[in-house]
DNA sequence: CATAGACTGGACTATAACGTCCAATTCGGA
DNA sequence: TCCGAATTGGACGTTATAGTCCAGTCTATG
């Protein structure tokens, strides 16, 4: 796959884009190739020119922008944790994504329809799970070296549980619609890391 | 739907346990209504005539049934939450019942392949989770009263929490395999119920 | 400007799965 | 025992959608 023009290379990003698209808005199960062919003025045979592998290989390609797209619409706070005002405010920006999907969780919903669970599609999700909670646990350990944090707190295993009240709490609202479980285990996860916290402030 | 003989109801038992069993060792996308069939020597006929609505019916159904197992699988010890012992005790049996699933969870599963998000299906997950969030946060209660959890923590909104922690954590391993994110929110929210107590203890 | 190979259109095939239908059989109460 | 209703078998119809194929057009490069 080395020869790829630019017209070519326009061509795959408008079917990848287009799917995504598409499936954000009415969900993977209700997303043929022909609805995303329609969509962006494309033809079967071009599909499979850039996607050989078919349907699995076009939504693992989804997975990874869809991946990539979580933690971009956390930046900048998510990479810059270094007060509690900071927390704070991420704690917000979280809360109003999800809140403003309302109750969809693209990536969720992809993963879930890819063969079982191929080994791409695991490998897609436990990279950003890897990569999340790694930010996170940098923003516990810049508390920390600041003296804001309890030093004999573990960061990774802090920023793992904090990291699962996020999917908790969106799992949830999958179901319920509403983000008050997310908002009570970020505010608790949150409220973890100031406990015990020297009490010079 | 009045009249059911006694070898009716037998039948509709049969096949929906036989469902509920295939999707369990194959997952929802694999299991094919003529695979349900086979394994529990039905025919169409039957199975459209004890669920009228086809697949989606079926389904659902399963989501019933899979949706009690969960609450079944941590009795007696939800229901009992009246130490710190038998907190612990669910802690532990929560983790073990699914790291023995080793990353299935048949009822998300079955949650994914229903029709968008069909308002019966999501009722059946969010009487989980209402049911689910009154025992922990009866355990809540229980230990308040006994003087054990700081009586200004918000029951409902702390077993919100813990459950957001026990859902993200399965979520997680069911991409990485792994219960690490499991245990260390459930450590997180039993922590946060100890933090505070009364200092008598 | 010529050519090889990338790119495109869209008709066509394959098939997997759900759901329908009806005739045959069994059941349970009167 | 007898009859209407419940139950059953399985062939058949229908549809939706992934994937194939090939002929025709465009593009980059020598």
């Amino acid at each position: 796959m080395r020869p790829l023009t630019r017209k070519g290379a326009a061509t795959r990003q408008r079917i990848l884009e287009g799917a995504a698209t598409h499936i954000r808005e009415h969900g993977v199960a209700d997303t043929t190739l022909d609805d995303i062919l329609a969509r962006t003025s494309t033809s079967k045979s071009q599909l499979f020119h850039y996607f050989p592998g078919g349907r699995e290989e076009l939504l693992l390609a989804v997975a990874r922008v869809e991946a990539d797209r979580v933690l971009e619409d956390q930046q900048p706070q998510l990479g810059d944790l270094t007060s509690w005002d900071a927390w704070e405010q991420w704690r917000d920006r979280v809360v109003e994504r999800y809140r403003s999907q309302g109750g969809q969780c693209p990536l969720n919903s992809v993963m879930s329809q890819l063969r079982g669970n191929t080994p791409g599609a695991q490998a897609v999700v436990t990279e950003l799970m890897n990569r999340w909670q790694a930010e996170i646990a940098a923003g516990v350990r810049h508390m920390q070296a600041a003296g804001q944090i309890d030093p004999g707190l573990d960061p990774d295993q802090a920023a793992a549980a904090l990291l699962a009240c996020i999917q908790g709490g969106v799992l949830i609202q999958l179901s319920t619609g509403r983000t008050t479980h997310l908002e009570a285990a970020l505010d608790m996860g949150l409220a973890h890391l100031r406990a015990g916290r020297p009490p010079s402030f």
